[in-house]
DNA sequence: CGCTTACTTAGATGAGCATCGAAATAGTTG
DNA sequence: CAACTATTTCGATGCTCATCTAAGTAAGCG
């Protein structure tokens, strides 16, 4: 994971909507846009837009099935993130 | 730490510039303004300001001596972030 | 095939913010 | 105090991006 993946990441999980979205998705086994929608203020665009950001930072993997689109987390993407940062300390503390 | 908190701090470690900031500094006991202006190609106005940012989140912390300005990471506050993210998983894994 | 449902894409708008140059503040030193 | 240095604040600018409405695509259903 590269400092750009981190930062892309950070600003992705920075806009307290998208931050919100990954969590009821990431508590859950899976979940379809329907569900998300009924519980954010925000119109199926916003919330399109931004499953697709958490989709393309591989956060989230979607599957198609009928009607509906159900997203998972990945929570190893997470993982990665919070590796890095755990990572960034003072040297002697190694 | 609240959900706001942690989409600020996230924002905040979102930008490039500014995660190689708070790294650089992190990474150090200490460093003053003038040293990290050396090493990125910002105005000292801007590197003012994303330490501002950084400060007011509790990410780092200052101290004034003479002409300079030290910084310095406060992990803790880094690691509660880290912790809150690592909170965020399904509740039949938990 | 038309109709409905579920989601996505396109295009536009407005807010936020990274950035800068220039002025201001504050500390140091002669 | 005057001159210099380090950092911050101010004001302006331009870009990014969250958001919306409206139109498009795609799947199920009668």
């Amino acid at each position: 994971m590269t400092d750009d993946d981190v930062a892309q990441i950070g600003k992705a999980l920075g806009d307290p909507n998208r931050l919100a979205i990954y969590t009821q998705i990431a508590q859950r086994d899976e979940m379809f846009c329907g569900e998300m929608h009924a519980k954010h203020e925000i119109s199926p665009a916003t919330l399109s837009h931004h499953l697709k950001v958490l989709t393309e930072l591989g956060l989230i993997m979607s599957r198609k099935e009928g009607l509906n689109v159900y997203y998972r987390a990945v929570p190893e993407r997470l993982a990665d993130y919070v590796h890095y940062l755990s990572g960034i300390r003072p040297k002697s503390h190694r």
